[in-house]
Parts: C-alpha cells; structure tokens; sequence
RNA sequence: CGGGGUGUAGCUUAGCCUGGUAGAGCGCUACGUUCGGGACGUAGAGGCCGUCGGUUCGAAUCCGACCACCCCGACCA
C-alpha cells in the first residue's frame, strides 16, 4: 500500500526530517563527502538560477554592475575592521600552505608555508574596500554600485541543506557613496528589491525590519533585513542589507577630494541573499506531498504525461503531446516562453506522476487517447491538494495557461500570508507571551509558537533572558508600524519599542 | 568545543548479548502479465560487515586504539 502522503514522515509528525525528504524527494540536493558542504542538483540548481536572472535584473535595473573579486583573503585584511574579526574569525577556513608533497608513508602533506595565511571569504567587504580605495580618489567617482556572485564559507558547526552550509552561494552587493544620506537610500532601496523579489516572485511574505545591536552584521551601523514565516511557525531571515556608515571606509581608507577640495571617507553599504532562499520557498510552500514551485521561478511550468501503454494509439498520443508541447512553448508568461516538458519514461504512470508533485511542478497534464478524442487534456494543479484533476479543452488549456499560472503564484502568496498572519500575535504581558513559545509537550514539541509582536525596553538583558528561557530572539524592529510608545512587557519600562519575536533558523 | 549515540549492499536495516565466515525490504537489471493516482510474478547483479591491532583453531560478533558520521548544546546568511 502506498502511504497517504508522498513525504514521510508528514510536516506535523517530524517537521525537520519532512524537510530533508522534500528535497530528497524532489532530488534538488544531497550532502556531499565534504563535512557540512552540499551538492546541488540540478532540479535545485534550475530554480537557483531562475532565482539568480530575475534579482540580476533587478540589481541592473537599479543601476547596479556585477564584478567578481578574489575568493582568498589575507588574514590582514580581516583584521582592520574590529567588530568584523570578531564576528568571523571563529567561523574561517584557512589557507596556510600553497602545495602538497608526498609524505613518508605516501600520503600528501602541505608544503611550502605561506608567508600570509589566507582564509576563504566569508564575505567580502574587506577585499572588495581594499580595491575601493584604489579606485576612489574623487566625489566623481562616486557612487560605485557593484554586485558580485559567488561562492563564500563559513564553518559552521551544524548544517542543514540550503538554509545554512559550510559552502554556499550568494550574491553580494557593495556599494560606495559621497554621502551618508545617498548610502542610507540605497541600504533601503536594495532591502525593497529583496522584499518584493521574495512576495512577488517566490511568493513568500516577508517583514521589512531593522536588526537589534546584538543580531546586527558586524561592522554595521545598522541592518536591515526581511523576516519570513517557515510552516513550523519559525522565522527565516531570508536577506540583509546593511548600512556600514563609514566603518569599512575608514579600515579600507576609502577617501575622497569632495567638491570643495576636503578629504571624505566613503559611505558603503553591502546587502545580500543566499541558497538559503531555497531553503526558504521549500518551507514556504512545500506540503505533505513535496515541492511545491511558484510558477514565476520553476524550471518547467508543465509536465505532460502522456499515456502510452496502449501500443496502437502510442504515435498518435506522443505526436498530441509534441504539438501541445510546441503550442505552450510559444505562449508568454511572464516575460518567458511557458516551460513544457514532456515525460514519455518508460516507467509506469502513478510513479511518474508522483514523482512530478513531488518536485513540485505548477502543472501537471496526461493525455492519453480518451482526451485526445475530444480534443482535450487532464490537468491537475500542484497547490490544489490531490491535483484536483479534470478534463480541460486544449485550445481553452493553452489560452489560459498563463492566468491558470498566476493563479497558482497568487494563490501560493494570499496562502502564505495568511499563515504568518494566522500565526502573528500582540503581547500585553509576559505571561501570555511565555506561554505562547511554550509547547504543551516538551518531551516531543509540537510546531507551535510564532510571531510575537510585543514592546520590549530594547535591552540586552531581556534579548539574553528570552534567548536562555526560551531560544526566542527580536527578528526585527519592522520598518513599518512600530513606535517607541509602548511599556516594557519584560521590565515595565516606558518608551519601549514594538518588535517581532520569534524562534528562529 | 562539551554531552550522548551509531558505523553491515546505492538507501533503510536484521544478525552482535550467547564467536563457526551475512539475511531482509526498498532501489537496480532481464523477461512476462499489467498500466488514466505509488502493480505483481519469476530470475538475477550487488557486501574484504568503518580502519588498524589484540584474544581465539575460528571474529560482523569479544577487547583496545583510531577514524568518520548523526543527535542535543554553544556559534551562525
């Protein structure tokens, strides 16, 4: 007997090993023999890549270029910012020898010493300040607004696939200004471009927020950063944007002659998401039966499968499906020809078809004979559970594909949505609030929790008794309906400020 | 880096207590019957039982060391 759900165990029973079977299940990624490193495949990396051209676009629509910068730092230049030694020398691989030589007993050992130990980026602000000074010498050489994409490590001690890896990829934008309000507007400008990248194309809702000191990026002045709901009722940070006043201008000695002949330190900002937006729009949208995709970013719209068991009517069905193939293939939506793969495998039907939704794929069309005779396909919707199948006309299939795709995209977000606001609550007391992170069986937690909208004095004390008591942080002051009119529900302290508490990834 | 645990086929694992040279399920291959929501039958392929050493006539099994991985903490995009 076949189990009731594609994904075992379900997202109530074991919400952290459901998570490791979607993207078992829908072969997006595996662990790699390298200790907290994954490989990416491709089903993964398709949707990585969809998720790379449209913020690329974005970046350069905003006047942004992209560049790329060496993934070795001189330890030196991790040195000169002191709050961004701190918070990532603990955490960097180390290159300390330039090659290897065989040793006695035939195994390879590192030779020839380096005469400045090198780490692997962890992030780039140094590196990439360093060549800013050089190219800074004027006001007019200002603003540089540079993206790059890449790879950074950071040796993490525990890892779970794409939310967060010892090796992942990213894209790091820094930028250089003449001045502290330009810098400030551009922090802001890229925190929206990454929020309506993530509602409107992964069709995941985030909160626009400020980071407290103590989850601030080091060396920042400020951070930004947008906050989404996992289905565990846990927050995801699913990207920064920090404002770096002038504290790498000044480790990196970026200046300037400004317009009236005096010496400036630059204003730099650096923002960025990582695969852990996979991670993201997994625990987003993903249910009991794996994947589900937002149409706007998955590698293939639709998936047609035809049914060919019947050796006389075989080239009829698989000539139908080319021509609907072809027919999709030249309708746009958004922006893109519609992505229409045909799966004729020789594998029997129910095992492909699950296969299908366990990758999530928005549609999923058989076509077999009886459709073919009337002029029609099977379609079934990945958000709809069970699929929801039923026969659609083909011409009426293909003139409505592109709306029955953005159906899917807005359904996906209003559903969302409603989840994290479903699971947002206000707190008037500590009490209520305590209760709220505390599962009712603590031997084996049920998912329980959420957002908790509460004013707090902003202290480190509370942050540290509610990290100790109950592993909840302040994910963000939101940028939007917070105030500092509020008592301390902790302390009773006036002239707190409202923030978003929540356990967190 | 602390505390706990586990290493047997691609994956999940039985066997270990009480030593006698390895069994299953999934997956894979072939053939047949099937086939519009996860088929079934038959026949196969696949393992120096994590590594090294010790005890023994004999070690997956007992002992020791090492290595690796997992879970729980501390740290984190």
């Amino acid at each position: 007997m076949a189990p009731k759900t594609a994904i075992t165990p379900t997202r109530a029973e074991d919400y952290p090993e459901w998570y490791q079977q979607v993207i078992r299940n829908a072969d997006m990624a595996e662990n790699s023999p390298v200790r907290g490193c994954m490989v990416i495949k491709p089903w993964g990396y398709t949707l990585w890549e969809n998720i790379q051209r449209v913020l690329d676009k974005k970046f350069k629509d905003t006047g942004h270029v992209n560049a790329y910068f060496p993934l070795f730092i001189p330890v030196s230049f991790l040195e000169k910012e002191a709050q961004h030694v701190e918070g990532f020398a603990k955490e960097c691989a180390v290159v300390t020898h330039s090659r290897l030589q065989a040793g006695p007993d035939g195994k390879l050992v590192p030779a020839s010493p380096l005469e400045e130990p090198l780490i692997v980026r962890p992030t780039s602000e140094t590196i990439i300040g360093e060549m800013y000074a050089k190219w800074v010498q004027s006001y007019r050489d200002l603003p540089i607004l540079v993206n790059q994409w890449a790879n950074v490590v950071r040796w993490e001690m525990r890892t779970r696939l794409f939310l967060r890896t010892a090796e992942f990829l990213w894209q790091e934008g820094h930028t250089a200004h003449a001045t502290q309000e330009e810098a400030w507007e551009e922090t802001r400008k890229m925190l929206d471009v990454y929020a309506d990248f993530a509602e409107n194309w992964m069709a995941m809702p985030v909160i626009k927020g400020e980071k407290t000191e103590g989850e601030r990026f080091p060396g920042a002045v400020s951070t930004l950063c947008i906050e989404s709901m996992m289905q565990d009722k846990k927050a995801l940070q699913a990207g920064t944007s920090h404002f770096l006043g002038q504290n790498f201008a000044k480790s990196s000695n970026i200046q300037f002659l400004d317009a009236n002949g005096e010496q400036q330190f630059a204003w730099t900002t650096s923002w960025g998401v990582s695969t852990r937006l996979v991670g993201g729009l997994i625990m987003t949208h993903a249910d009991d039966d794996g994947l589900v995709l937002p149409p706007r970013l998955a590698p293939t719209h639709v998936v047609i499968l035809p049914v060919l068991h019947k050796e006389e009517t075989r080239a009829q069905v698989m000539e139908y499906c080319q021509k609907l193939r072809a027919q999709l293939k030249d309708t746009i939506w958004d922006g893109r020809p519609i992505e229409a793969e045909i799966d004729a495998r020789d594998v029997r039907g129910g095992e492909k078809l699950w296969g299908w939704v366990k990758k999530g794929v928005p549609l999923i069309v058989e076509v077999g004979p009886r459709d073919m005779a009337s002029d029609a396909v099977f379609l079934g919707r990945r958000d709809v559970p069970g699929l929801g199948k039923k026969p659609v006309a083909r011409a009426e299939f293909v003139a409505n594909v592109g709306s029955i795709l953005q159906e899917i995209q807005d359904n996906l977000l209003a559903r969302a949505k409603a989840y994290r606001d479903e699971n947002t609550k206000t707190f008037a007391n500590k009490e209520d609030f305590y209760a709220f992170f505390t599962p009712k069986n603590a031997n084996n937690p049920e998912i329980h929790g959420g957002f908790a909208v509460a004013y707090y004095d902003g202290s480190r004390e509370v942050e540290e008794q509610l990290k100790n008591d109950l592993k909840v942080t302040v994910r963000c002051i939101p940028l939007e309906g917070s105030d500092r009119n509020g008592t301390c529900i902790f302390t009773g302290k006036p002239n707190a400020v409202k923030a978003i508490f929540a356990k967190s990834y």
